[in-house]
DNA sequence: AATGAATGAGAGTTCATTCAT
DNA sequence: GATGAATGAACTCTCATTCAT
């Protein structure tokens, strides 16, 4: 475990060097063709059905080599899960401060057309969220919930202002709201 | 192919004799326990994270004795994916009859009542159903394609005769609706 | 082991008192049965790649039930490795001493014809010695070399008496021309 | 089935490649090495009887690795199979074809040696086929009749040939003679 | 940056064997 | 005498992972 801990940070660091001296990242090209890929068939088949062989196929490498670019299936995985949440989050985060001052159901519509949009776009990495996180082990859950937190939490701290200004009705319990928002959002990805 | 098929149509016969000579099925309590069990991990975690092991552990067995209840570990899922659909359409149609004469909307709202109830009581199987069909390999799903249409097709009827008598405007594509009512009550599962 | 071995010895006395009781037999139906099943498709298959179960569909019973009558598979394949051997040996005997006295050239004469029409008859038991003895493992094959060792001494007295007599060339080695003999009559079994 | 086939014959272009440019096979070894201690074992105890682990030990590596070198236990067993008639026959055809013209005797005898002198040199890989041929599935040996059926034929034509060249005596029968003639030659491997 | 070759842990599965009935 | 149900050990096979090149 330790000396898997050594490693992986060495790896890191030539892997900045690298940066460092190109100006444009190499391996990066590779990297994300490997994610996308990934994405791909973790949202088709499972994580679990998921080989690390099927990714190496369709990205145009061999098994082995993946493991330049990532620790482990987990790794990619855990990047995966983050980056489906990340770039929604972004967005709706850009989407809304560009509005500038807005009445708060401009800023929730806004929000949601956000996240739609980035929810389409970005379909392998946010489809294969919705799909596969539910049936993980609760040991990687529990390292993408501070993050899902957060995103939560930022949708209820715009309703419960949109609440406070009256734009929602005082009787409406905000979370469950909240909930009914992003997961209707969230399905409409698994109508096509 | 064929041959397993003959096996497992003799085997529950010899089953059903067993179980008319004694009144209490004997070996039955095996299988359906670990029919049940199967479906709930299959549930959690999927269907190629579950192992065999995992489910005979849960059923208080050694992972061998389940292959004297079952051929192999897709027939468990086999069983599963078609007790999931058999059920609800049984049940369905059952309360659709018995309402003997009325009007469509009545049908209806007895197919819709009977699909939500026994969707939720034997919520193993169905909720297994709904969170793994998905991501089953092709090969797994066409068996069980047959009679997922058949319980389309029921509910297709039921709502194109409604609409011929003008209890659905007539505007309305009918298997679009079918889509959305069916998918809206099996989803209310997922929220508990 | 031990508590095997005490198993055993209490099955034969049950045994006897059975065969003491009726005068006829009765269980030996289905023993014999089982042996020549298992004769004929340890021939066709080889020893390890036949299976108890296969056996006991021959046999038209279950493979549970072959443990009433032989303590292992071992045990079927122990006692039709002998019988094998034995009843070639008895009617080469036999007819030998039905011979009373003739000639030494009578006596082999005899010894091939009974030999030979021993290993037809018997096809099952002596063909399947034939074709798995080598590909036994040597734990298997220790136990059964008394007696093949005791059947090719008899060969091996008859074959020097007749040279002592002069009816055979005194330069040929008894030994060789014995494994001849034997290896000669025994591969006529396998050309039909 | 088919595309099992297609992989078989990449991975075999792929490997002459890396013969051709390197000089010294590389991954070539372990393959040859595997298929050697394979017929070895096959030959003692037979093919089912014959654990992977042990051919594994044998070849010095673990069970997993054998499946980087062929796709299954019956692979192994198809080319030994194969290999043990080809060999033979193609040292066969090659001895009667440097021959030139001769008479039918000199090239008859001319194959007898050339099948008994690969029979001894090869012998790990040809008397494995003759000791487990006969016990092997019907669905194994159906793929090797083809191999068995064109190496009978070419004896076959060799003899009708001496036959009506008036060097075999008209009134005999080729086909019994044919078999007669390989029976005898492929037993003499079991004498040592 | 990538590959060929190997490994070890664990998967699904088979099978001789046991034992209460 | 025979069976149904279960067991445990061992089997073939898969796969994430490693590492020299």
């Amino acid at each position: 475990k330790s000396s898997s801990r050594i490693k992986r940070i060495a790896k890191r660091e030539r892997k900045q060097k690298t940066v460092a001296l190109s100006g444009a990242p190499k391996s990066q090209v590779s990297r994300d063709l490997i994610l996308r890929v990934a994405a791909q068939l973790f949202r088709q088949q499972g994580y679990s059905a998921t080989t690390l062989r099927q990714i190496a196929d369709k990205a145009g490498m061999k098994a082995g080599s993946i493991y330049y670019h990532f620790d482990s299936k987990t790794a990619i995985l855990d990047e995966i899960l983050e980056l489906g949440v990340q770039r929604i989050f972004d967005a709706v985060k850009a989407s809304v401060n560009d509005l500038g001052k807005g009445s708060h159901q401009n800023k929730i519509s806004a929000a949601i057309k956000a996240h739609l949009v980035t929810l389409l776009q970005e379909s392998d990495y946010t489809s294969a969220n919705m799909r596969i996180y539910g049936q993980l082990p609760e040991r990687i859950k529990k390292r993408h919930r501070p993050l899902r937190r957060a995103y939560g939490k930022y949708w209820d701290d715009m309703l419960v202002d949109a609440q406070r200004a009256g734009e929602i009705r005082p009787e409406i319990l905000i979370v469950p709201l909240r909930r009914f928002i992003l997961g209707a959002m969230n399905w409409t990805v698994e109508w096509f």
